[in-house]
RNA sequence: CGCGGGGUGGAGCAGCCCGGUAGCUCGUCAGGCUCAUAACCUGAAGGUCACAGGUUCAAAUCCUGUCCCCGCAC
């Protein structure tokens, strides 16, 4: 198939790479324009346009998809599919009707449930115990389409945004490319959204990643996994020089009791508005990110601390 | 020149400001103790304190340069 493919960050990238490999003619990439990025803040290509480039495929990188010289631009590539994977602008109708079959998404839940920006993490921090990668026709409401094809995943008690992003990737990957000839040959099947149940993922901010400790515990655990690992939620702890910034990238909830943000072992098990929170995986500020057990060789932890 | 942190026995860290015998928590090895434990006790091995210059009686520590690593920014 004749499609043009718009994708930004590794999670489009997994899929750009199954398309290809797939063999369809991919007639146009288009991704995010390079952004100050890294060490330095050198402007760096999306991982999307880096392999674009590097597959020697034609890449555009617009700042916007509704300027009427890129909608034309578009339309003069006479596609069959548009293919369309976390590219991070919203299409103006002329882009979505412009290819024969219409345009497709690979979104990351079960819709109607978690359209938008950040399904996955969004899923996690509700503790839904269930999500999904769908493959859906674009209109022009934001994620409301027909769903052409579905999987589902589980959410483990020890699962991440990073580890359920990366899962979903490939998996998701599959999906398209499984899903495409059918578009192909007008065998795809495209069911309505449900009418009801529709929530929507708003993208992460990173005020909201400190850890508000009077909260359940269940709570708190699934934010610091939802937002792990990026952007982190984090918390204060008092040391010998000041507090420090620590981000908790992986927790458990446990049943024990205790004032709210008070540590109650030496292994960063830490009392919660409800039950407790034992720490797994932590990242001290301006350091990479350690099993709790090493950071405590460290950085002990006594009984009785009081986070902030 | 975007901002910041760091390179100290195998791991994670302290010591650096206020130069003067290399420290802590683990791991490893040997032995002991225990019904048992991420248990405990005893002992041991293991480090050119990233690299190169400089200052000094003396540098992990102060000065200069180089290399490498990490965090923020999505």
């Amino acid at each position: 198939m004749r499609l043009t493919f718009l994708g930004t960050p590794d999670f489009a990238l997994v899929a750009l790479r199954r398309i290809v490999e797939a063999g369809h003619e991919v007639a146009c990439v288009y991704s995010q324009p390079p952004a100050p990025r890294g060490r330095g803040h050198t402007l760096q290509p999306s991982p999307v346009h880096a392999f674009a480039l590097d597959q020697g495929l034609i890449v555009r990188t617009p700042a916007s998809m509704r300027d009427p010289g890129e909608i034309f631009a578009f339309q003069a590539l006479e596609l069959d599919a548009a293919v369309v994977v976390a590219f991070g602008q919203i299409l103006p109708a002329e882009v979505l009707e412009a290819p024969m079959f219409g345009a497709f998404n690979l979104h990351g839940s079960l819709l109607p449930r978690w359209r938008g920006a950040a399904p996955i993490q969004r899923a996690v921090m509700a503790g839904d115990p269930l999500t999904g990668v769908e493959v859906m026709r674009m209109t022009e409401g934001l994620d409301e389409g027909p769903v052409l094809a579905s999987e589902t995943l589980r959410i483990g008690p020890l699962d991440t945004a990073g580890t359920v992003h990366d899962r979903m990737a490939a998996i998701g990957a599959d999906l398209l490319a499984r899903t495409l000839p059918q578009i192909e040959a007008g065998t795809a099947v495209e069911t309505p959204q449900a009418e009801d149940g529709a929530t929507y993922a708003k993208k992460i901010r990173p005020k909201e990643a400190k850890i508000a400790w009077t909260r359940p515990g269940a709570e708190i655990d699934w934010k610091i996994r939802g937002l792990s690992p990026f952007p982190g939620a984090w918390f204060s702890l008092p040391t010998d020089k000041g507090p420090v910034r620590v981000k908790a990238l992986l927790s458990a909830f446990e049943d024990a009791d205790g004032p709210a943000g008070q540590v109650l072992d030496d292994r960063l098990l830490v009392a919660a508005g409800a039950g407790a929170v034992r720490l797994l995986r932590v990242q001290r500020e301006g350091r990479g990110p350690q099993d709790a057990e090493a950071f405590l060789r460290g950085q002990p932890v006594a009984a009785g601390t009081l986070l902030g």
